[in-house]
DNA sequence: CAGAATACCTGCGGGC
DNA sequence: TGCCCGCAGGTATTCT
């Protein structure tokens, strides 16, 4: 579920919970998530401090002075920080304990997520070293994402999707942006103009820092730190509508798949 | 090489 | 009520 908004919130929602203090403990109930979690991860994280938390692509850093936590919440995990015992539900795989009863317990329930551990540095980590640049930052520029839509025929909700152009764009904020861009997602990238391209990315970094600012989308179960949803689902003009009258036009919102993914768009305002 | 399909997993809602 | 199907916020891996 969760795209940049979503782990953005999370992010910070339990830093200031957790930052500077030394994990005091760790639970694991269930191993098995998108890759298996470290057998010794007890043995590992037990004593160490979190020195800083920082976020890259949808990953969350926990950094210590001798490596990195990296977490990724997948499509249905969150993070809740709980500040008294709690007995934990059926997807509650993780627990860190910190002192004074501070608990941050990871729920997943399609264990699409994970749970690593790395020394490398995490610019050379291979879940890390490919990724694109980050979408708020300057490095996200119409001049970037001009140039390396050249030649390349994937349809462009398929492209801004793809973590090696750019991170963090997920189905939610994709097909968003691409409404209120008022282009056709299914436009190849090589055709998309110049003057679409700035419009394009000028947008997602609206689109990403209102979301961020309302706590990100909650559609079914994302819940931030504190257990409560995110409320950008109110802003949303297109996604999960479809066959609902277009909000500019008031023509009927189709959908189909592309790349496997349902996308939600309006026939008279996107071209 | 690019681009598309598949795989991982659980839960939910709709149709019968 | 229950079964079967399709669908869901991600993305590495495998295919054509």
């Amino acid at each position: 579920m969760p795209e940049l908004p979503e782990v953005e919130t999370t992010l910070r929602g339990i830093e200031p919970y957790i930052l500077n203090k030394k994990i005091k403990k760790v639970i694991i109930r269930h191993y098995q998530l998108r890759w298996p979690i470290p057998h010794n991860i007890q043995e590992i994280l037990v004593g160490k401090t979190i020195k800083r938390l920082e976020r890259r692509a949808k990953y969350l850093l926990f950094k210590t002075s001798k490596g990195t936590l990296i977490l990724h919440l997948g499509m249905s995990g969150s993070i809740r920080i709980l500040t008294e015992p709690c007995l934990p539900n059926k997807h509650d795989h993780v627990d860190l304990e910190f002192p004074n009863n501070i608990i941050l317990r990871f729920t997943d329930p399609r264990r699409f997520g994970a749970l690593l551990w790395t020394e490398d540095t995490i610019t050379s980590h291979p879940l890390l070293k490919h990724l694109g640049p980050e979408p708020l930052e300057k490095e996200f520029s119409n001049a970037y994402l001009h140039q390396i839509m050249q030649n390349k025929n994937t349809p462009i909700k398929s492209f801004i999707m793809d973590n090696k152009n750019v991170v963090g764009v997920g189905n939610i904020y994709a097909t968003e942006a691409l409404f209120l861009a008022k282009i056709h997602p299914k436009t190849p990238a090589k055709n998309i103009s110049s003057q679409q391209s700035t419009l394009l990315v000028k947008i997602i970094k609206q689109i990403l820092r209102l979301a961020i600012k309302k706590g990100g989308t909650t559609l079914k179960d994302f819940v931030n730190s504190k257990g409560n949803p995110g409320y950008f689902s109110q802003h949303l003009k297109v996604y999960g509508r479809a066959g609902e009258p277009c909000l500019e036009c008031n023509l009927i919102l189709d959908s189909f798949k592309i790349g496997q993914r349902s996308t939600v768009y309006c026939g008279n305002c996107q071209h």
